[in-house]
DNA sequence: GCATTATAGTGTTGCTATTACACTATGTCA
DNA sequence: TGACATAGTGTAATAGCAACACTATAATGC
């Protein structure tokens, strides 16, 4: 049953970055588009936001249907409007980026649709659309953020070491952190729960495990504490 | 000429929250709505976005034609896209923020359609749609990025006094500030282009003029210098 | 022209935060 | 039990930040 508009009118989908750290490395989620325009090429998870459903519930529906990622944390990243970013019609694109440990949830099951698979940010094969240009802004959005908002933990298991969050963080902003400076600054901030727990199947003295303390991060917050570095 | 589509589409409007600083207070622009809904009431300009421009062009053109003003920072703010946001019918809204010296340009002459007036933005009228909600996320922006950006001169006349600068700040961080260790800290930085001028007509010793400085502040940016506060 | 007023303009010091840096401790494995 | 791999820990020098008050200059009014 077509729809009647006294004026042609722009389509609006919704396009998720979805970054994960695994294997030492920064990943980005995508799939593998079936159908055309652009059939075979990958690109980053989205499609067309319903008229009865937010931005954000289009969001997390896509992410679902074509990745099987649902609990993650998710941001609206920038709107992107150019005429000829979709060769079929104008589509106007609200990008989003999320943050989630990989090691949490398993992908959705390949269909004849779509395939989704983790690449590495720095080595993803050409994508379809403008979607390089929506990923590379979301890597330097995530790299600004990480600084000045405690983002990192949404990308680590729930439980980590000093050590592996120093790498997450060495590894987001391309450079390395003092060892003994790392610590001192993190745990002075008194964001971390300590664990009577440390890491398990290591062939070495194992490590302490801290978890993130989420409601500590909130009451600091209210009382005007800012997360830095 | 009506066009149809196989679903019902959202609609995509900019909306745009322009800055201003005049008289001791930060300002916003509004316009009073001529025609239904929220007919009489206070909005933010902006309107649906054409089919052959892009999202930047469709502000700039809702701007130019509803206010006059014409030459300004502009930058894209946030999506919304609430169901309920416009009585009629789905509308997603790319909301834009803005930055400009009110003295430079004269406002549009009020039209059947439309009248254009500067606000207090602690004392803006009841807003149409959910302009008051777009406009506190501009607030919240604008006194985030203005610690890191030089945004501050686009609300200045292209002259300005080192006091002056320091009451725009105060202004919009809502915080007293030390002259002597902001002038260190602003001159320090190298951005101003001290001029051989001093302001006129003022009842006791008249301050120098400063002048901001573009291209330092993008040869400096490009060294990974990093404006701050 | 002199006193008053209003703002411009200017340095130093103590404190805090940041950086740079190297060794001992502990568990695993062969 | 020795070799190994990583955990875990403190200090000193430096740089950046915050707090603070007086003199200089132009205009105005008497």
């Amino acid at each position: 049953m077509p729809y009647t508009y006294e004026y042609p009118r722009a389509a609006v989908t919704v396009d998720c970055v979805v970054f994960g750290y695994d294997a030492a490395a920064l990943q980005v989620l995508l799939i593998q588009r079936g159908l055309a325009p652009f059939a075979g090429a990958w690109a980053l998870p989205g499609g067309f936001v319903h008229v009865d459903e937010t931005l954000d519930d289009a969001a997390r529906r896509e992410l679902r249907e074509e990745t099987g990622v649902t609990d993650l944390y998710l941001e609206q990243l920038y709107t992107f409007g150019a005429l000829d970013r979709d060769p079929r019609e104008r589509v106007v694109s609200v990008a989003y980026y999320a943050l989630v440990d990989p090691a949490h949830f398993a992908l959705a099951a390949a269909t004849d649709a779509t395939r989704a698979a983790w690449f590495a940010v720095d080595a993803v094969p050409p994508l379809a659309f403008d979607h390089a240009h929506i990923l590379a802004v979301a890597l330097a959005r995530l790299r600004g953020k990480v600084r000045y908002q405690p983002l990192g933990f949404e990308l680590l298991p729930e439980k980590f070491t000093l050590t592996g969050l120093q790498r997450l963080y060495e590894t987001i902003l391309g450079t390395p952190l003092d060892k003994r400076n790392f610590r001192k600054k993190i745990l002075a901030m008194e964001l971390l729960r300590e664990l009577d727990e440390v890491e398990q199947d290591v062939p070495h003295r194992a490590a302490r495990l801290y978890q993130f303390d989420e409601s500590k991060y909130r009451a600091l917050t209210e009382r005007g504490f800012n997360f830095e570095l």
